[in-house]
DNA sequence: GAAGATTGACCATTCAATCTTG
DNA sequence: CAAGATTGAATGGTCAATCTTC
């Protein structure tokens, strides 16, 4: 993205973020569309099945998920919809807080994020990790520690 | 996104990959959004916009553009569409090849890129290029290289 | 009145099919 | 028939408004 115009930015520094456009495009969207062809699942599918399989008793608030997610809160709640369609997820009511809501993951959620985690993990390892030496991953690391918590 | 499970990902490895999405996310998500306040324009519309200004002519084709931007070709016909509407670009007919079509910058869409590349360069910087050193986008640029180029 | 969650309306994007010209 | 471009249908997401409960 972005061709570098009359003013501002070196070509060092349109490397790094162009490059840093592309490649998310490059691999997310490889990631996407391997996921979604063996097991039907789009990337934050995927995110939001390994939120809630990583959680006590597989389960999560809705707004506690929309917080960890990429995805706003209506976003959450759509997808959430189809995850139940597809009897991946199912919700829960909040006993404490009558306002709130859980989505739990299924047995059958567990079922198939099972499979769909060697495809991801073999995906991002080949796309991405394997590129990268050990010194560029904390590299990486630190780089969006600082990127991130900008005010 | 995606919480460390079971498997496979060193603490390091994830932080390297899950704070790229993350990243990605949050950068994107601002400088879209103030964009899209102070110029009505998406980071998409903005990244054509600046491929026609620094083409000759302020014009290319329509496959040629598709090949360098972060969209298919169909959503690249979409964008242009509604770019037109708004008068920023306009379309003109191949001479040589009479299945081709042209994207050519308007006088206007030149203003109007002209006031956005302040604030698109602007956040860039502060949110990117503004937190990392010379050696950092050095090494990010030589990452993205070798991510890009996997089979 | 604020927080949690959802809904209605809308938007940007994609894939597959199509049309036209080479 | 292949390449360039567009279109129809569908998807996945956002924002602003809403409903309910605290």
């Amino acid at each position: 993205m972005f061709a570098q115009s009359t003013t501002g930015v070196s070509s060092a520094e349109l490397a790094a973020w162009d490059g840093f456009l592309r490649a998310h495009a490059d691999l997310v969207g490889r990631l996407d569309a391997e996921l979604s062809r063996e097991h039907g699942l789009t990337l934050s599918s995927y995110d939001v099945l390994s939120r809630l399989a990583a959680a006590p008793d597989r389960s999560m608030r809705m707004s506690e998920l929309a917080g960890v997610v990429i995805l706003t809160p209506s976003g959450l709640t759509r997808l959430v919809d189809r995850l139940c369609r597809d009897g991946l997820v199912r919700r829960r009511r909040c006993r404490s807080d009558a306002r709130g809501s859980f989505a739990v993951l299924t047995d059958r959620g567990v079922e198939v994020l099972g499979d769909a985690h060697h495809t991801y993990l073999a995906g991002v390892r080949s796309l991405f990790l394997d590129q990268l030496s050990a010194s560029d991953l904390r590299r990486l690391a630190s780089c969006w520690d600082r990127v991130a918590q900008v005010s």
